[in-house]
DNA sequence: TAAACCACTTGTTATTTGCAAGTAGTTAAA
DNA sequence: TTTAACTACTTGCAAATAACAAGTGGTTTA
């Protein structure tokens, strides 16, 4: 069930749109930072999203272009989701998430070492990362 | 009716247990970059929020530190909501998702000027906002 | 001193989420 | 080659949340 609806042309808005709930950033997290793959991956992260929910928020992704979905070329059964180059370009905003969240949040458990590599080197660590997951996405 | 429970200690889960849904983050909008301050403001924003909702997001805003209310010295019927230091800290963050959001939506509200000026001098711009925000702050 | 303003609150209904169980196609093991 | 396990979902139902409409109780303005 798929239901996207425009509250208005607003910038913030439009992303609320997208990822305005508690599940949908977490998944794009899951693809950007751990390396999963799978439905299976997402099922068993830290939080425990409902199986349900779960499908509802990888198909409105495909849908929104956020991500891609291709069938395992060694597995006819398992579904690889990535980001895609929309997906890819959400890199700037979750590390301001993470950066704030780590600086507001005594219990935090962003990694001290990135958190100083973004404050040194922004730019670098970026173009690291993004071209990581644009070398995935080409696989 | 407060309720924020923490998932885990992941940085982008802490984040959404605040401002994962369709509305908060609006609200900060308006605090941020449209020189909004009360109640009434709010509810008349471009997207039409319901009375009770507003009072709900305003209270675990004001809860979770991202806000401060106050009673208008020359209005006592009036309050005033500003953003706190926390709440400022959510500058570069809001940028990047209107630069985001800019890039990815067809019809997209983002004024060209603004796009550009972050993407020449994003720390310059960064500065003047948040110290504009900060001298409100301490009115 | 009455009407309007302002920041909410209170019901009620609609929608979304969360949980448990089930299904259909695919692969691995006996 | 049959069977059990795996994988990605779907379905049904209860609980929680959001949306809408109306009302309340102080404050200010005319």
């Amino acid at each position: 069930m798929i239901k996207l609806k425009r509250r208005s042309d607003c910038p913030v808005s439009f992303a609320l749109d997208i990822f305005g709930d508690k599940w949908t950033f977490l998944i794009v997290r899951d693809l950007m930072f751990k390396g999963k793959h799978y439905y299976g991956e997402f099922l068993n992260g830290g939080e425990k999203i409902a199986t349900n929910i779960l499908a509802d928020k990888l198909a409105m992704l495909e849908h929104s272009g956020v991500i891609v979905k291709s069938v395992d070329p060694n597995h006819a059964s398992k579904i690889i989701y990535k980001l895609s180059k929309k997906g890819i370009d959400l890199l700037p905003l979750m590390v301001e998430i993470i950066m704030w969240s780590a600086k507001h949040d005594i219990h935090t458990a962003a990694e001290i070492k990135f958190i100083k590599r973004v404050k040194k080197d922004r730019e670098g660590i970026l173009k690291e990362i993004s071209g990581k997951l644009k070398a995935e996405l080409k696989e």
